[in-house]
DNA sequence: AACCAGGCGCATA
DNA sequence: TATGCGCATGGT
C-alpha cells in the first residue's frame, strides 16, 4: 500500500514532511473536538501526541499537516489513514449542508474531520468516557498508557495492547482511578484476546452484527459500541447518541436525521456535537 | 462545596 | 419494552 504522494511530500519541502489535506481543515478542531483524547496543544501552537507506535509533534499548514522531519513511508501512510485523507470532505459537507441546521453546524467549525483511530484504543477510550468529563477521561487514559504502554520518550507511551490488560485485575488498575470502569476494560481485553470479539472484523461486518459483537463486552452499550465503530473502524454511517446529541435530536431533528446525511451520519454527528456544546444556539 | 459527567447494568413492572 | 437507580471519582 505504498503511497506515491510520499516521495513528492518529502522532496517538495526538503526538510519537513507534509500531509496534504485540502481545506477546510483545522488540526486543532480535529484533534480536540472530543473524538481523541491523547493530543495536547503546546504553548507554541503545535500538537503533541501518540497514535499507534508513533509519538509526534504536528502543526497546522495552509494545505495540511506538518508531520515533522524524520518520517518514513510506513509512518506517512499511517498518518494518511489516521486523518482519513483519502476521503474527500468537500462533497460530503456540501451534501449535508443542504439541510439548513446541518449547514449551520458545519459553518460553525468547518475544519473538523473524523479521525480513523485504532479500534482497541477507541473501544477503551469510550468505555472510560461513560458518565465522565472529558478532562478526567484524558487523565485516566494518560495514566493507563503510562502504566501499561511502551515508553516512547518524553513521558509519552503507546496505548497498552489487549494482551497487556487481559491478565490484570481491577486492583492492578486502581492507580488509574477509573472507578467502576476498570473491570469493563479488563473484560474488553479478555474478550478481544480470546477471540470472542474480533476487532478487525468490525470494519466489514453488517452494522447490527458489529454492534452486537461489541456489546458482548460488559460496560459496552449502544453508545460506546457506536463510538468504537465510528472512531475506531471508519464506519462513518454510525451515529453515537450521547446526552448532547440526544438534546440535538430532540430540539433540532424531532423527526430524525435528514436522509441526505444518513450515509455520513457519524461525520454530521461530530459537527453537531461541537456545535451544540460551543455555539450559542438559543435564539 | 456540591453537583454531575460523550452510560451502563440491573431490578422492577 | 420501559423506567429508575446506583455507580467510583474528581473537574468546575
Amino acid at each position: 500500500m505504498g503511497n506515491p504522494i510520499f516521495s513528492h511530500a518529502v522532496e517538495s519541502t526538503g526538510q519537513r514532511v507534509v500531509l496534504p489535506i485540502p481545506p477546510p481543515f483545522s488540526l486543532e478542531l480535529t484533534l480536540d473536538c472530543g473524538q481523541a483524547f491523547r493530543w495536547e496543544k503546546q504553548a507554541d501552537g503545535r500538537f503533541r501526541g501518540v497514535a499507534g507506535k508513533y509519538f509526534r509533534y504536528f502543526s497546522q499548514l495552509d494545505n495540511g499537516v506538518d508531520l515533522g522531519n524524520v518520517i518514513d513511508e510506513q509512518e506517512y501512510n499511517f498518518w494518511y489513514d489516521y486523518f482519513d485523507v483519502g476521503r474527500a470532505y468537500a462533497p460530503i459537507l456540501e451534501t449535508i449542508s443542504r439541510n439548513l441546521t446541518l449547514a449551520r453546524a458545519v459553518a460553525f467549525a468547518p475544519g473538523i474531520r473524523v479521525l480513523h483511530q485504532d479500534p482497541w484504543e477507541a473501544l477503551c477510550s469510550f468505555i472510560i468516557s461513560q458518565n465522565n468529563h472529558i478532562p478526567r477521561i484524558k487523565g485516566i487514559i494518560a495514566r493507563l498508557c503510562a502504566a501499561f504502554g511502551e515508553p516512547l520518550g518524553e513521558e509519552m507511551y503507546t496505548f497498552p495492547t489487549p494482551q497487556a490488560l487481559a491478565c490484570l485485575t481491577p486492583d492492578d488498575l486502581a492507580p488509574l482511578r477509573a472507578g467502576f470502569r476498570a473491570r469493563y476494560l479488563i473484560d474488553a481485553a479478555q474478550k478481544v484476546t480470546d477471540g470472542q470479539v474480533d476487532l478487525h472484523a468490525l470494519r466489514t461486518l453488517a452494522p447490527e452484527e458489529a454492534r452486537a459483537s461489541l456489546r458482548k463486552i460488559t460496560g459496552v452499550g449502544a453508545k460506546v459500541a457506536e463510538c468504537t465503530l465510528l472512531y475506531g473502524c471508519g464506519r462513518v454511517e454510525c451515529f453515537p447518541v450521547d446526552v448532547w446529541i440526544g438534546r440535538v435530536m430532540e430540539e433540532l431533528f424531532p423527526q430524525g436525521l435528514p436522509e441526505i446525511a444518513v450515509p455520513w451520519a457519524g461525520i454530521a454527528q461530530q459537527f453537531l456535537f461541537h456545535y451544540i456544546r460551543f455555539a450559542d444556539t438559543d435564539k
